[in-house]
DNA sequence: TATCTGTTATATTCGTAATATAACAGTTAA
DNA sequence: TTAACTGTTATATTACGAATATAACAGATA
């Protein structure tokens, strides 16, 4: 899977990372049980320490979207998320919100609004590859 | 407006008092026109600096939210934001992005997700105040 | 005149991001 | 048995942003 890394954006490095991967696993890019690059390849690979892509790693180990075996390497969880619950719809809606308020007023109607939604959604689950 | 600050929260204060404020603008807590409270005041009402409010009053005038008089204090843009182009569209839907592509991970259904993007974004327009 | 407004300046403290080296403990392949 | 690989840990440095603290300025207003 392809991994671009934009150094001009407020966005720390590590998170683009971590981004980049889950939005990988939700389109199918990256299978379950796949392996991941190394920590020192992926480094060198995108020209950044090998310690901002063991950060990146480390979050995604410790919510589950990854597994780190100690001397095997990254992979892919290999079996599903567990679902979404209330506790993570609560955090999603209060990530959602101030996005959704700036589009309010800039008077963004509200077909318009889940358009917007519907596509992306649709972006990670219609072809379920790419 | 009633405004609440997390100290716990990883979400700088500057940027919750920015995105309370956007929020009040969306739900009609807050009337073009309406002015707010001063820097210092907020602050003492907080409990936080003058500064901290000073940047969240710079960012909020940067984005069109808010006018301020350099003696007569910050106000709520009396006339309407400009509407929603496609470079809004565009940030939007970066922002929005992997919020989308984890809850995909986790296997919420596209009508499930959209059903939360449809409360939140009826949280502003439905009841146009509080 | 005294008080309010945003603004500017300077400085400090604290935490995080990112980097750089180095080493360690296992696994695996030559 | 080496040599090369894996994640992990440790230490240190640089840089930047968040938040604070004081202080002062310029203009409007009561």
């Amino acid at each position: 899977m392809l991994i671009r890394i934009d150094y001009q954006s407020e966005v720390p490095i590590y998170v683009q990372l971590t981004n980049q991967i889950i939005e990988g696993m939700a389109s199918g890019a990256l299978k379950p049980g796949e392996p991941l690059p190394s920590v020192r390849a992926l480094a060198a690979d995108l020209g950044i320490n090998l310690h901002t892509v063991n950060k990146a790693y480390t979050h995604l180990k410790q919510e589950g979207f990854i597994q780190v075996h100690r001397q095997r390497g990254a992979i892919v969880r290999p079996d599903p998320m567990p679902p979404a619950d209330d506790a993570f719809r609560g955090r999603l809606e209060a990530q959602l919100r101030p996005f959704v308020a700036e589009a309010v007023c800039r008077r963004m109607e509200e077909d318009d609004f889940l358009d917007v939604c519907r596509r992306l959604y649709r972006q990670f689950t219609r072809k379920e590859e790419s």
